[in-house]
RNA sequence: GCGCCCGUAGCUCAGCCUGGAUAGAGCGUUGGCCUCCGGAGCCAAAGGCCACAGGUUCAAAUCCUGUCGGGCGCGCCA
């Protein structure tokens, strides 16, 4: 775009890029000698009456040198060469836009890159190499994914997917929650199930981990270990009170948590423990394969403990750390947030926070540029936190970036579905790939930004008509493959030539070649503003400018030339297409 | 109460970061188009005080302030 334009010798001005804007450095000749950054756009017009592309330019330098903007567009249109290779015609316009408008074989030269570069067409520079980290789901081990964390799913795959492809080194992690209280609650659930297939007969507390899934993990355990695990649930439950797990249910479910390790024994609380996180974690990976979904690594918070030990006693030293009310406490309020935060409970295990700190900073000791975290939106108010902490000990918080992801609520037609965890009748994320297929499923998740709350139709989403938008492009995709069949059967031959696109004249072959040629412009806005949907946005656009072409031509004609340019035009159109779904996820498949 | 996100067509949403020329799409509604490469498609119409009120600007859906709605968070939970 910088070599469609030269500027006007005003003073000694030059011109650099900044991001995806054009800045014009120039020493303004005023009254005081000064360099002045001027920021305008060249960009994409909207109206092909208004051109190719529109420049801000004069409207800019006349609010600074306070002259009328129109004259100065003329004046600065003057002084450009009137056409070169890819200009046809400059213009001013409207308020004092400078439209510029391109000849035909600019875009023609797009065309020809496209065949060339092939799936390589659209990749950037934009990364410059540049190592990321995205971490994302990574939902506890405790059950099933759902449909929350579906949503995390398509999208940091999708976003690794993008960054890759603007030119960064993407590692992408699953960060283990195999410690702490959550996991001993789990395994206190599976024993729970497991008394009850050994005959005992208890009553279930309200807080534990309800789901069918552990029924069949106790099974297991029970067809394995038969009775061997058994203690009387009276010894368990022994002065504890329904009123008791009514007025403080943590401390109860910690007393059950500590009775259980007691009777079980080391060794054989570990084997009920193990047995659980195995099940469950070997069905998320299985879950995110199947979706489409790659790790390059799966992290243990467990292997954190010694880091986070000395973590804590280094933050101690420092005196960033301190002991109030038994418990350990991050100064974290000297550092913009709220109030500090405790690192370890009164009863002496670490809270989350304290493995997360560890896990962050061993994140960043491993030497990425960048870090990124993709959470759900309710943990929001965590962020202060970890940033702080990350400065306490000396790193720059920019290094992380914590993306937020709004909740998915499911919806049959009008009706809203329910999801309640505790009862354990919540949608999994299996169910729902399903019931709508990986692609529908895929698609849906990315087409919204992440923190919009996003209303997913099982309905919609399902239909193989009409209103879907996942079947129309993919329709798209089978129709561009079903001319070259067409061709092929009739014993026809595409001859790709740059001198037989000059043939395409029509307004559905214009807007579709210049459609074309900004998909790499949309991989850099996408990339840069960590926005998968407009990828998911585009691609309708095009499909439906091909569409619109394929419904209003014929492209296998008997003229040789229209035929092939037609065909290179569709060919172009096919590769997009293919690349962009690819990027997102989703199959593009050669008949539907 | 404080903090973050959201409020744009009947519905679901783009556009907001980086202010520009008549505010865009899909669905739904209404009306057209199949001797023709797949009609799972195309063409067209109707439909908007961009939540509200101020401010900045030559120019505001976009930036600033306030108000009102909706969601989320504010634990020795994760």
């Amino acid at each position: 775009m910088q070599a469609l334009i030269q500027l006007p010798p005003l003073s000694d001005s030059h011109i650099c890029s900044k991001g995806d804007k054009l800045l014009l450095v120039m020493t303004h000749q005023g009254s005081e000698d000064r360099e002045t950054v001027l920021e305008f756009q060249i960009e994409r017009t909207r109206d092909p009456q208004h051109g190719d592309f529109a420049c801000n330019v004069a409207m800019i330098l006349g609010k600074l040198l306070k002259q009328a903007p129109q004259q100065l567009a003329k004046e600065i249109i003057a002084r450009l060469p009137p056409e070169n290779e890819w200009v046809q015609a400059i213009k001013m316009a409207g308020p004092g836009f400078i439209n510029i408008y391109l000849k035909p074989v600019a875009y023609h030269r797009v065309l020809e890159t496209i065949l060339v570069d092939k799936e390589r067409y659209g990749r950037h520079s934009l990364g410059n190499g540049k190592s990321v980290l995205i971490e994302f789901v990574s939902a506890n081990p405790t059950g099933p994914l759902h449909v929350g964390h579906g949503r995390g799913a398509a999208y940091g795959a999708s976003l690794a997917r993008l960054l890759e492809v603007a030119g960064y080194q993407v590692a992408c992690e699953y960060y283990i929650n195999d410690s702490g209280r959550q996991m001993d609650i789990l395994a206190l659930s599976v024993w729970l199930r497991y008394l009850e297939l050994c005959g005992e007969t208890l009553r279930f507390p309200t807080k534990v981990y309800q789901g069918d899934y552990v029924w069949d993990i106790a099974a297991t355990l029970h067809r394995e270990h038969r009775d061997a695990f058994r203690h009387p649930s009276d010894q368990l439950f022994a002065g504890l009170t329904e009123t008791e797990e009514h007025n403080s249910p943590d401390s109860f479910i910690d007393t059950l948590i500590q009775r259980c390790q007691t009777l079980l024994g080391a060794a054989a609380y570990r084997t009920v423990f193990e047995l659980g996180l195995t099940v469950i974690l070997e069905d998320i990976r299985r879950d995110l394969q199947e979706f489409g979904v790659h790790y390059d690594q799966w992290f243990p918070e467990s292997q954190l403990v010694p880091a986070a030990e000395a973590l804590l006693e280094k933050l101690t030293q420092q005196g960033l750390a301190y002991q109030k009310e038994g418990a350990l406490w991050f100064r974290s309020s000297l550092y913009d947030d709220e109030k500090d935060r405790v690192l370890r409970r009164e009863n002496g295990q670490m809270t989350y926070f304290a493995t997360d700190i560890a896990y962050h900073w061993e994140k960043l000791q491993r030497g990425f540029d960048h870090v990124i975290n993709i959470w759900g939106a309710d943990h929001h108010g965590y962020i202060p936190r970890i940033k702080a902490v990350l400065a306490a000990l000396g790193a720059d918080p920019q290094r992380l970036s914590v993306l937020l992801v709004q909740f998915a609520t499911l919806y049959r037609g009008k009706e809203r579905l329910q999801m309640s965890t505790r009862s354990g009748e919540f949608v999994t994320l299996r169910s729902l790939r399903e019931e709508v297929g990986n692609d529908a499923a895929r698609f849906f998740y990315v087409q919204r930004r992440c923190e919009q709350h996003l209303n997913f139709d099982l309905e919609l989403a399902k239909s193989h008509t009409l209103d879907n938008p996942i079947y129309y492009i993919q329709y798209g995709y089978a129709r561009t493959i079903k001319v070259f069949r067409r061709l092929q059967e009739q014993g026809g031959q595409w001859e790709h030539n740059l001198a037989y696109l000059q043939t395409l004249a029509t307004p559905q072959e214009r807007s579709l070649l210049i459609l074309l040629t900004r998909y790499p412009e949309v991989i850099a806005s996408a990339a840069c503003a960590y926005e998968p949907h407009q990828i998911a946005h585009y691609l309708r656009d095009l499909a439906q400018q091909f569409h619109s072409f394929y419904e209003e031509h014929r492209i296998l004609v008997e003229e040789m030339p229209l035929r092939n340019a037609r065909l290179s035009l569709t060919a172009a159109t096919q590769q997009v297409l293919y690349n962009g779904l690819t990027l997102i996820g989703v199959t593009a498949p050669e008949e539907m």
